[in-house]
DNA sequence: TTGTACGCGTTATCAA
DNA sequence: TTGATAACGCGTACAA
């Protein structure tokens, strides 16, 4: 009896939604009518609205979003790119941007740069294809000919976070310019003046405005700046280890730092400890973005903070705004404030030094 | 003059991708053939392949990956669902799967829950309505019905993340289990007894293993399970504040504290501090999960590890082997080991407690 | 080897 | 108010 073969090779594949088509033939309405009672159109009989809906809630049915975004050119599905998931800061950002465009009935597609390029262009290329409707963007570089043609090409509204590209994209800015002010103004005030910043590359907007704000305050001061005392090699924490070590090892090192990175600090801690130097006695220390490390550090370190979670929303109110064609066609800029928190990283400069 | 309107109402939509059709047109060849050279179809002379490709790179023609969706009814794109993409954990997770997905061509859906049950189902139904290939998640729950109908109406392969279905998924799961034994082997060691543990709700495996851990480690000692020490109230951080400073105030504290959950250091951290106890002198802490915070605290906090990052990359592996239909049709379970690292905050037990 | 035509699930248009 | 039908872009079976 075993050869008889009772499953003549089912398809096995998944049991297949239900589509339109049998809600209408169950309902006993056409097409059509089904689709208005779907969409809601005004023009439905009340019997036969509830025929449909009777076979709706029967089948199970739920619009498939794919047919959809054939039929509308939308998907419902907005892409996010950012540098690197791991991050508090990005997190944070991602989290709130999910919340607000989750509740609007939006899905969030992720890229992950890893300070790739090829990724970034890769996640944007296969975004579009997918028809995004929107695309929230922190990119690895401000000065990239590759993916400024791109995003010409595909042409979906963006918002950009924490980068400007002039002339071209809505940008989200955090005034990393003002916290470096808030920062130095506090460091000055407890007598430092040798003040280090270690920051990335300047084609990104967060180094550039955070050197403008060093050079601007000493400027203000009518002191010279120490080219020395500015770094701008790297954004990441193994960066900041290495950067911090090789200041600390100077014959006359500054007697403050100031990290201009949102995930410096644990490399710097880290250098610091490793050369058994106290903070605050031996070296001030301010980090860019606040942490479960920056509260909890001994002594819990200064920072130029501001809100990740709300910058996120933000960015997705904005994005929304573009998607729907409202508010001005011009380019805008953001600027979020930041707050300074002096904590005990951030101590007395020492009279000999 | 103003009246003569020359933008006839424009529909200033994108400028609406190449389509296939366009790319025949340009290379004279039939719809099919353009298809077949895009596909890589054997069948086709070196003249219209040259043709197509031509048409191709001149109209920077990219196949829309919702109309392929459509047509084979996959979408290349896999759903992604955690708690808090703020945990460094998770996002590490993240991190690993986005990247081996990515590099095999999947896009990564990503829903965040927050712990909202409505989140979660809004959440695996939209990416279903996108036709989602894959689906990996963490959910906050295992015993809850409604989820589990409604993936057994999906029927999408899918990874549990640290969730355990029984019969039903494949699940990668952390060996938590064994991780509290190391690090009660270790408190042992050091002379505690009084060892408070403090985890979420049972119903997630997490919380499950660690409390068998624990108890079997103790009835293996013939000792007798204190039940104040065990703690099965919260996950997060600000929970564990709570109980860490309900527990500190207990005439008779433990001596030392495992935290079982991977959000719980922050919190724990500043009740002990908040009471001004030192680590590990008055009282002793594991951690669950490594962080910046753990390996930088003062002391630096002992913890159970492993590699959320290649963690993260093993649960893209799994699912991309059910999503090609390999491997065995039954439900698979992993267990990832876990380090336990002893740094400075689990200290000798106070002689007089 | 190449070309044609169909259908995937929707929505919108048009005619009834 | 309702029903039939075209179209979105693609892949493929089938016919040539």
């Amino acid at each position: 009896m075993k050869s008889l073969s009772p499953t003549p090779k089912a398809p096995r594949k998944q049991p297949s939604r239900a589509t339109i088509r049998e809600v209408a033939a169950l309902g006993g309405v056409a097409l059509g009518t089904a689709s208005r009672v779907i969409n809601k159109h005004p023009n439905v009989s009340a019997e036969n609205m509830a025929k449909v809906q009777a076979a709706i809630a029967k089948l199970g049915y739920k619009p498939d979003t794919v047919a959809q975004s054939m039929r509308n050119g939308e998907s419902r599905t907005v892409g996010i790119l950012v540098r690197n998931i791991t991050s508090p800061v990005l997190a944070g950002f991602v989290r709130g941007a999910q919340e607000v465009l989750s509740d609007q009935g939006y899905t969030l597609l992720l890229g992950c740069s890893e300070e790739s390029r090829e990724r970034e262009v890769n996640f944007i290329m296969s975004a579009a294809s997918r028809r995004i409707d929107g695309l929230i963007m922190i990119t690895s570089a401000e000065d990239d000919a590759e993916l400024l043609a791109l995003r010409k090409e595909i042409n979906i509204p963006t918002i950009l976070f924490d980068r400007e590209i002039p002339e071209s994209f809505d940008a989200l800015l955090i005034a990393h310019e003002q916290g470096i002010k808030q920062s130095l103004e506090h460091l000055f005030s407890l007598g430092h003046r040798r003040i280090a910043i270690l920051t990335g590359k300047d084609n990104v907007y967060p180094a550039r405005a955070r050197l403008r704000g060093y050079r601007a305050f000493f400027e203000a001061q009518g002191l010279p700046v120490d080219e020395r005392l500015i770094s701008t090699n790297t954004f990441t924490s193994e960066g900041a280890f290495v950067e911090t070590s090789a200041i600390l090892g100077w014959t006359q090192p500054p007697t403050a730092i100031i990290l201009g990175g949102i995930s410096m600090l644990a490399g710097s801690l880290s250098a610091i400890k490793a050369r058994g130097l106290r903070i605050p006695e031996d070296i001030s220390l301010v980090a860019s973005g606040d942490s479960d490390l920056a509260m909890l550090s001994t002594p819990p370190t200064s920072v130029v903070r501001w809100n990740n979670t709300e910058v996120g929303r933000t960015g997705a109110f904005l994005l929304l705004e573009r998607m729907k064609g409202e508010g001005s066609l011009e380019p805008r800029r953001i600027i979020v404030p930041t707050e300074y928190l002096a904590r005990g990283s951030s101590g007395r400069c020492p009279p000999d030094r």
